[in-house]
DNA sequence: TTGACGCATGTCGAATTTGACATAGACTAC
DNA sequence: GTAGTCTATGTCAAATTCGACATGCGTCAA
């Protein structure tokens, strides 16, 4: 499962870039990383609740849709700004974001 | 003050790019910037609890004194991604991150 | 089947963000 | 004074992220 793991992320396009041990990320590694996945998965919880479909939320803010779908994948092509902004363009408040956040 | 806000943002690099209403940001604007404000604050608390410089830190982390300014700053020329990772590079939890999120 | 709809994934040039560097200001201590 | 330390600010080429587009997959209805 430790070789799962690491196959998920690789295929997200995280390159493990970590010291030696081939098989951990670093503390803070995880956690960022953890972090995206929440975010991601609060985007489409949020987006689901509202209604609304990809296309409809990325043109809403000037996006596109294939963003849109890689940000709730946490795809490592996506920041976390636009995951953040996503967020926030869905009517989010910071509250929300430090419920999504601490999980 | 409105006036002064604005200037300080712009000052900041914002373009406030509102429609019309000059003296407003969008609440979802205002969130981010606010957002983006607390967590420099955070970087800078954290770090001086650690008695850590910004060149020790930055170095710690591949970046640079520069960097750590603008980012203590919120400059728009930093992302909130940056400030995350400087974040957990001090050891923040996904909790500490949420606290100073939410105030 | 065919078509439409919603989402996923890969690629590209353009835009933004990065670390690095130079330099300056503020503050000590000598 | 001036030398040292810490932080702020501006600039740049290189790296990353962006929106856009094409295309594929699954599902549902005609």
């Amino acid at each position: 499962m430790k070789q799962d793991k690491r196959n998920r992320l690789e295929k997200a396009g995280w390159r493990v870039g970590n010291a030696d041990e081939l098989l951990g990320l670093s503390p803070e590694e995880a956690e960022y990383i953890d972090l995206r996945i929440r975010l991601g998965e609060a985007v489409r919880q949020l987006r689901k609740k509202k209604e609304l479909t990809q296309v409809e939320l990325a043109a809403r803010m000037g996006s596109s849709q294939s963003r849109m779908a890689k940000a709730e994948a946490a795809d490592s092509s996506v920041s976390l700004d636009l995951l953040v902004r996503y967020l926030l363009a869905l009517g989010a408040t910071r509250q929300d974001l430090a419920r999504a956040i601490a999980g």
